[in-house]
DNA sequence: TCCGTATTTGACCAATCGGTCAAAGACACG
DNA sequence: CGTGTCTTTGACCGATTGGTCAAATACGGA
């Protein structure tokens, strides 16, 4: 669908923006077609004149999702340094979560549900790009250029630690009495990962 | 309740467990009496009998939760080996993600939906016992016993890394082909951990 | 055995859900 | 201005949901 008008382009922005707002924090089943309306400020007839049904906004979020949150590790370069490429990509996608935390949130809604829309995806897609740069993380394990590590583990932590601070934001903000954690944890996360890669 | 019948405590386990188990893969508005019941093997009148309504199934198996998950944290004992006891902790926590990933999923998804039925005890409970396990952490480490670390971070980081396992479950496996991730992730985090917490 | 209580169930209900449809209104273009 | 297309909407529908209720059944103690 290369042709749309200004007014379907503005209002498919509009019902995605709506939509990645409720999904992400109400789940796929725990949004309501009324809720997304209302925060889109569309009609429920008129959004479905957009997208013909709940699952097909959810998927169009999710399509462009895997990838733009996969583009951090796909930047990693085999041929930089490679403390440097691996903290890069820890402070990418620390980032993210900062500033997009509702993807985060509807990522990880989708996978501990089970993925049951993106599994393939996972298996594919993703395994592929994650066993390409583990390959890349060993050889350099390998080479002595940073400390021995299990690469596919390493790349679940980075994962694990950073989207932490979006996905249990409420749980964390509770903890520091509400204080912003992102300037500390990102601080924090480069010791965690410069300990765990050089020997000093 | 201190009084109840063989019928009743029997009852109200299966309906937990049921709970659980459908809560743990669905979300709570996900879910449906029905799923529940069947799955308890009961009708669903009858389970109502037992309790009042789908946010009392809910909140029991809250309840219990939160004060489980949080036991290995009390153990940690401020006497204790500071290197060892950080460890314990850490393989505690991997441990019952293992041998409990749907009530990690279960807690996974009520925080990232918001914890809308937790929060107090997330900022009361929660945050008065993890401040006071911070600031033991934050005395060792004044006292040159472990590296300097940001003891509230260091432990959002074990949560995140060990309870990944349990609630990412699907996206791990689909990495790793299948193969069972707790061998070499429990090896991983020990590695890890090791590494953050000592300088050798 | 009988009886009061605990347990179980089929039938049902109001509310909410995702989605449809026909018709009305806005817009672009000759 | 007219006309054909794009956009918007109120009214509505069948299915599912959480929950109720009265009646039936099982159980335990005297």
């Amino acid at each position: 669908m290369p042709e749309m008008t200004r007014i379907q382009r503005r209002n498919r922005d509009v019902i995605l923006g709506a939509g990645l707002k409720v999904f992400s924090q109400y789940g796929f089943r725990g949004a309501t077609l009324d809720q997304i309306a209302t925060e889109a400020g569309l009609s429920k007839p008129n959004m479905l004149y957009y997208f013909k049904s709940k699952e097909a906004i959810h998927n169009a979020l999710l399509e462009g999702l895997l990838d733009t949150w996969l583009n951090p590790l796909r930047a990693l370069d085999p041929a930089g340094d490679p403390l440097e490429e691996i903290l890069s990509y820890v402070h990418r996608k620390i980032e993210m979560s900062r500033d997009f935390p509702e993807e985060s949130r509807l990522f990880a809604n989708e996978i501990v549900h089970g993925a049951p829309r993106i599994h393939d995806a996972l298996s594919g897609e993703l395994k592929t790009l994650v066993d390409e740069k583990a390959k890349v993380i060993s050889g350099w394990a390998e080479q002595g250029l940073i400390q021995p590590v299990d690469a596919h583990h390493l790349i679940f932590s980075i994962w694990a630690l950073t989207q932490h601070y979006a996905d249990f934001d409420v749980q964390v903000r509770a903890v520091l009495d509400g204080k912003d954690p992102y300037e500390d944890a990102s601080a924090w996360v480069d010791t965690v990962f410069r300990r765990v890669l050089t020997k000093d």
